[in-house]
DNA sequence: CGAATAGTCAACCGATCGGTTTAACGTTTT
DNA sequence: AAAACGTTAAACCGATCGGTTGACTATTCG
């Protein structure tokens, strides 16, 4: 009986998202996303990086799904797309019950009165 | 002003936990270990995989502190850490206002509000 | 028009990846 | 003591990584 494997996962799409957040350069991109939707070059100023770095970067993201970008003519702007990050945490939240202390004592109290209920039904 | 990025990050460890949740077979091994505490070998047969290709896999998921080891004789047990797992979530929750259209429709009915008190003061 | 700007592409670099094989090590079994 | 077991270590493989440079394509500005 499989705890969490039950769910079937979208292993192509969660590589993608995982790996692009895995380096702390695209991390801090999607923060700056965040604020403001911004061209590649705004995007690789603050890195001290080359336009084709950030390039990289952006177009690994784009391939996780995690930015979109507008071409207006030659700048090209990106905005955060925070839908796949949904997905990562939904992935992540089925080990919730791991490490979240609340839920697990909510959870035992809940196992408790189911447990009451059935000794009750029973007699 | 940033809104995301006035939180300092623990890169190192981020970087490590994302890299380790980009593979699918370390996720599995996880969704495994969500189950019980399992053994190299016995993490390394539903992939049909050498035990030194398990063998890595795991100490790629101890480095990132997914998971402990516990050496018992000749087998190493090893045991899911979901800390870490929590700290990934706390960071992706970061983003949650970007995705949640919920919070969103509640966050513009409350800067709705603080306008209309505003306009109040200014009456 | 020509020059500057914004970006991509392709080639290249050393480093790391996921995986294997072979050899070795300590533990348990016989 | 010898054989079998569970695991790691080291060397190696092709692929991918993060990053650069230089050449190229468009668009915009003077």
């Amino acid at each position: 009986m499989p705890i969490l494997n039950h769910m079937v996962e979208h292993s192509a799409h969660l590589d993608a998202v995982f790996h692009a957040l895995a380096d702390p350069t695209r991390r801090a991109m999607l923060g700056q996303l965040a604020e403001r939707e911004l061209t590649i070059g705004e995007l690789a100023t603050p890195f001290h990086m080359s336009f084709a770095g950030a390039s990289k970067h952006v177009r690994v993201l784009e391939n996780a799904g995690l930015v979109t970008r507008t071409i207006r003519g030659r700048t090209h702007l990106c905005r955060l797309e925070a839908a796949r990050l949904a997905e990562a945490d939904a992935w992540l939240r089925r080990y919730e019950r791991f490490w979240n202390a609340k839920l697990d004592s909510l959870e035992a109290l809940l196992r408790a009165e189911d447990e009451a209920k059935a000794k009750k039904v029973k007699e």
